[in-house]
RNA sequence: GGGCCUGUGGGUUAGCUUGGUAUACUUGCGGCUUUGGGAGCCGUUGACCCCGGUUCAAAUCCGGGCUGGCCCA
């Protein structure tokens, strides 16, 4: 798809199916109307279930942080002063104490970890929240892709060695792959290059997915920051030797990027397609009443919407009384996973019509199975949603041996040595940029695309968004 | 940082050159009627980004501002 064409079709969809509301008079702040915030609430219901289910604690920091804090460490001031807001006065007096409004939580929650960690016992502290952060975007923004207020998770967790650091890597890399489950997202691990990792980080694991237009969508990153963070802000512990250590620290993080990506990798002509995982309603049920008949449909559709509902389906009953090619028009364009049909001939043929939304597929299911026939077509879509935009992902990427004739709308696969001016030099010929070398390493036998070195793994990159 | 464009009911828009009652579609609301892929009819609410200037008269011309968008560094 071309860049105009995504950029009208993406943003047809965020208007028609009423996720967020853009004419908030701040750029880049958009209102959550009621149904995007319904789509992200699920999302962030499921993320707090996993974070819940791996020892995780939920906190929640203030949203401001006085300058002195902030500038503890200075990789990360230099990479974000430029893009924070700053109170600087409170009523009429001017402030002695700059404060920041958040673009991150790191410079608020260490100085407190500081305090909470004594000993090897208090760790590991792993922690996260939800809530949002303030960048002054100067570039174009776009719902959900690019915005000044992100809400977003982040983890912050403190261990008492690299390795234990290292593990929580693991962990987050095996939540991240449930998540990513969950809403049929396809994505990269990527190892970020040394000028691209977050400011003050040791490494950064990028997480990105590929949208219609050709580029990767950062969706999160998972980082590693050693001891970069804990030196500065103090953050030690005492070992069963009585030593004082530093604590070694990861984050990991997903923003509202998330919805994005939803809408970019499954949504199609007809509107957005949303995974029955997080689907604000799995199902929806259109009545067909008509005067000819003197079937109850409207009894019926109450009967089904309820029996699906104590299965602990999420389920809609539309009796509004537009029209049936109405509401399916309406539904489609939200994303509704399933409908279900249901009019006089099917109740007297004892089955609810279904149809699909990822494939159109329609169909009947006998009314005595309806729930576990419910279940199992949720099921099914939403592992076809997955294989199908995998299969896209994959077939978007291209492998190079050169820099003549680059694909410009693919994700390239090329051999790079990982110096510095060989990863700039390409950068700034190609206009491409390095998504880094896969985190997990992918068999490969070649040469640098630049200084024509032999290397033995393979690096990604891509136009990104 | 530099350049270009833009702004009209909730949404999409016509009108602007050549100043004079602001157009249409859609949405919303009320009613009648209807319901297996966007039904029809009737009624109705609702707008010229802001400030100043020119003029008998400004959506339209002029100046300044603000907003949004695009391109380049």
């Amino acid at each position: 798809m071309k860049e105009d064409d995504f950029a009208d079709w993406y943003l047809d969809i965020v208007e028609k199916a009423n996720l967020s509301d853009k004419r908030y008079p701040i750029k880049g702040m958009n209102v959550w109307t009621p149904y995007g915030w319904k789509i992200m609430r699920q999302i962030d219901s499921y993320i707090r279930q996993e974070f819940d289910a791996t020892d995780h604690d939920e906190v929640c920091f203030p949203l401001m942080i006085p300058e002195d804090q902030f500038a503890k460490e200075k990789d990360h001031i230099k990479g974000f002063d430029e893009e924070v807001y700053w109170v600087t006065h409170a009523g009429l007096n001017e402030l002695d104490v700059r404060l920041v409004v958040r673009p991150t939580s790191e410079t608020a929650m260490y100085p407190m970890f500081s305090l909470w960690i004594r000993s090897h016992q208090d760790l590991p502290l792993k922690t996260y929240q939800i809530v949002n952060t303030f960048r002054y975007e100067t570039k174009q923004t776009r719902p959900f892709i690019r915005v000044r207020e992100i809400h977003f998770f982040e983890s912050h967790t403190c261990h008492v060695s690299e390795e234990d650091a290292q593990c929580q890597i693991e962990e987050d890399i095996e939540i991240l792959e449930r998540i990513a489950k969950k809403i049929c997202l396809p994505y990269m691990l990527c190892i970020r290059t040394d000028w691209d990792k977050f400011p003050g980080a040791h490494y950064t694991v990028g997480i990105d997915t590929s949208m219609p237009n050709g580029r990767t969508l950062q969706m999160g990153s998972i980082h590693h920051y050693r001891t970069n963070f804990s030196i500065p802000y103090d953050i030690t512990y005492e070992d069963e030797n009585g030593e004082h250590k530093h604590v070694h620290q990861t984050t990991f993080g997903m923003s509202e990027r998330l919805v994005g990506a939803l809408i970019g990798v499954h949504g199609d002509d007809n509107g957005l397609v949303l995974p029955p995982g997080i689907a604000p309603f799995q199902v929806v049920i259109i009545p067909i009443v008509s005067k000819k008949t003197t079937v109850d449909v409207m009894g019926a559709a109450r009967e089904t919407a309820k029996v699906l509902a104590d299965a602990g389906i999420r389920v809609k009953l539309d009796d509004s009384d537009a029209r049936p090619g109405n509401k399916y028009y309406e539904w489609e364009m939200k994303g509704v996973p399933l409908r279900l049909e249901l009019g006089g001939r099917d109740i007297e043929n004892g089955v609810v019509s279904f149809a699909r939304r990822d494939t159109g597929e329609k169909g009947t299911i006998d009314a005595k199975d309806l729930v576990p026939g419910v279940r199992m077509l949720l099921d099914v879509i939403s592992e076809d949603m997955l294989a199908k935009a995998e299969e896209i992902q994959r077939s978007r990427i291209a492998e190079i041996d050169s820099m003549e004739d680059i694909p410009q709308d693919k994700i390239l696969r090329l051999g790079w040595c990982g110096c510095p001016e060989c990863g700039h030099r390409f950068e700034d010929t190609t206009e491409f940029k390095i998504l880094g070398f896969p985190y997990h390493p992918e068999p490969f036998s070649g040469k640098c695309i630049v200084c024509g070195k032999p290397v033995d793994k393979a690096a990604y990159a891509a136009h990104t968004m």
